[in-house]
DNA sequence: TGAATATTTTACAATATGTAGAATATAATA
DNA sequence: TATTATATTCTACATATTGTAAAATATTCA
């Protein structure tokens, strides 16, 4: 319990574009990078071309207290936010989720798909995930 | 050219439910199992618990008509459907594209979870994926 | 031509996200 | 403490996607 967060997932975007809309992206980028953080001190983390209301940036953030992503505590008198998940945290619950229910559509295509871009863009890999296999082959009677 | 199919990927659904919304996968279901059909063949189609206008189920297949989901053709006097791809070439297209979209997100992870998914749900396949892995391996110098 | 059927147009609902004004509450300070 | 500054909540509107259907229009068939 409580792992519990909810998202989509647009596999045309990059990133954590693929998760975030661009204000939820670019609040969770800041609270990513500056950690425990007030509504200001998001709105200062962000980049200076995003001209964005204060409320804006509120009700948004608030949105992802109730969705999860968010953490929100009340320091003294103000309140601070922080991430529920640090982005490595949360970039592991994504893709693990994702491929567990792209694995489920089609697991032969999600093989298939997923040694071709292994050797296409990330060759270098194939040797440390042959290994892995290896592991899980010698395991195998364990189910 | 074409295969420019967009979709949202919902991994806390099943199936084509990742996908598809109830009604768009009622239609499209019917069309995978029909063939090419009229919209009365495609509400003829559905499951009798579902009880829906004509013209909603007009809409929402011309909608995915415009999303190149389905393509729709004037026989003689009358408008036919017909899936723009079969359900295994659609899951084919999403399993790719999701799987592309969170390799880049995360290769390690999806490497993973792909492992440990593959050793729970389908330890028969370690053999092949070995084997897959192998000829890759081999391969490797070609890039 | 009139009736039956098919198609398009229009519209409303719900949900997700982006956006912000107004109202209210709280804190800081003069 | 009274006034000002700042923070928070409430409310509301916009867009996009999907589900839904009535009404209007077009087409076909008897």
């Amino acid at each position: 319990m409580g792992k519990q967060i909810k998202f989509h997932f647009n596999p045309f975007k990059r990133g954590v574009n693929q998760v975030l809309g661009p204000l939820e992206r670019d609040i969770m980028e800041a609270l990513w990078s500056h950690g425990e953080s007030s509504v200001k001190d998001i709105r200062n983390a962000f980049p200076t071309t995003r001209d964005i209301s204060y409320s804006a940036v509120i009700t948004v953030t608030n949105r992802m207290v109730e969705k999860g992503l968010v953490k929100r505590t009340k320091i003294g008198k103000a309140y601070f936010y922080l991430p529920a998940y640090s982005k490595d945290e949360f970039l592991e619950l994504v893709s693990k989720k994702v491929v567990e229910g792209a694995s489920e559509l089609s697991f032969d295509s999600v093989m298939v798909h997923f040694v071709d871009y292994m050797a296409q863009m990330a060759p270098d890999k194939i040797e440390y995930f042959s290994k892995l296999i290896e592991l899980k082959r010698q395991n195998k009677p364990q189910k």
